[in-house]
DNA sequence: CTAGTTATGGTCAAATAGACCAAAACACAT
DNA sequence: ATGTGTTTTGGTCTATTTGACCATAACTAG
């Protein structure tokens, strides 16, 4: 929809391309009111079609790698980015998402560290934006990046995703702030501070965050398996 | 794994193929202990690789039609079922997938009705097998079906999955009998019924099921729109 | 030393889940 | 006709969880 369907017969002719894409997260503190908020990169598109628009950074799968490795090879080449977490997203294979040709994306989704965020270089063509308030992208990708958004917030709800948007050593204001991003809403500090103590897979270290103005929160550190991913039987070498 | 990757470079030069494979899960009342158990067509190969081996049923994507049409297509031709639900699973694309090519299949996960897996038809080349208890495979279709396997068993104790097990009419001990075949365990009748009496999107009709040697149990309707799967900003009709 | 801010610990009530009990309603055998 | 066995259906009780909320601790800035 959207997009007349004139030469669907053309389309047909041709074999459906395959292409990887990845929506990337990263948190960037927000210079509005210094709370962290979730920003991905995007590419600008320099061919038709859609060009000039806005777009995932990706790119067509090498016969000789596996579709993770596609995702963290297209993702570093276009945003030199090293992701803490990858994950596949979906799928899409409708036959309008291009005009031109059939073309079919399987999608990862990624997320990246504060430091490795900020050494993202941002170029003419490649640019930040905020999630929750994006332009018309090229393709169908505006649905891609709502899906992931999805995704993305019913895994920090579950599982230990969170983790993986911060260092090795964290307060648990700082993984508050990550559910809070996320999430979109405010939490009680003392509640998320009682849920998070009652997991597993979280110690407490002797250090404090000195330096604020109020008292000095201690540090935690995760211990989780980076495998124990709730993905199933799908660990994550396997595909 | 398990494939010796002697030809790699040779497999690096083709490029990849595409195609689509269907994991369809029935409830069969097995003869053993009267309960419903969980099963599942495959098709027998009939050429190499793996010839003589089971598989799931598929085959390539057509370029004129949609990701789920092309599941739905491939499902109707091998077991001629029609199946009550259908949702994307996973992109398998690993490099030794397939010793001959490489390959990159987009399997989906399907329910059909017992009404519509009574008249499957099983010949030479298409037969049922329980779920639990599969023989090797080919390809790495066993850990596909174990994956389609925890989707569902995820999908049963969120959404409102059970009931494309069942037609449109039911008794609470029906649904229970589904989620025990899913989940493996037994429920407790009284706690299983509070719960989905507390749930919307299923009214009580004025109908009993007579003839059982014991109180007769009322049939119930699901009302909740089959849309409403719990697939985020995915629809049906989308992909 | 005081005010402001965050961290941390705690209470309380509502909601939920699981174990368990008991009566109702049928078929069947005697 | 009457009891027996089975399943359905309604109920209670307790432990656990969730969210709202309060209070103190510990720091910095003035």
């Amino acid at each position: 929809m959207g997009i007349g369907s004139a030469n669907v017969s053309e389309r047909a002719q041709q074999p459906p391309e395959l292409a990887i894409s990845t929506v990337i997260f990263a948190l960037r503190t927000d210079a509005g009111h210094g709370r962290p908020t979730l920003w991905l990169p995007l590419v600008r598109r320099t061919r038709q079609p859609f060009r000039d628009l806005w777009a995932l950074p990706g790119g067509p799968l090498s016969a000789a790698e596996s579709l993770q490795d596609a995702a963290a090879r297209s993702l570093q080449e276009t945003t030199g980015l090293q992701p803490s977490y990858l994950e596949q997203l979906y799928a899409f294979g409708g036959l309008d998402r291009s005009p031109v040709q059939r073309m079919v994306s399987i999608v990862y989704w990624a997320l990246v560290r504060p430091d490795e965020a900020a050494l993202a270089r941002e170029t003419e063509n490649v640019g930040w934006f905020r999630a929750d308030c994006l332009d018309r992208l090229a393709f169908d990708h505006n649905l891609i990046v709502d899906y992931a958004l999805w995704r993305l917030r019913n895994k920090v709800e579950y599982g230990s995703i969170a983790y993986d948007f911060l260092g090795p050593k964290f307060t648990l204001a700082q993984v508050r702030e990550v559910y809070e991003a996320v999430l979109g809403r405010k939490l009680d500090p003392a509640n998320f501070r009682r849920q998070l103590r009652s997991t597993p897979d979280i110690e407490e270290t002797d250090e404090y965050v000195q330096g604020g103005r109020h008292r000095p929160p201690r540090l935690y550190r995760y211990t989780g398996a980076a495998a124990q991913r709730n993905n199933g039987p799908l660990s994550q070498t396997v595909e």
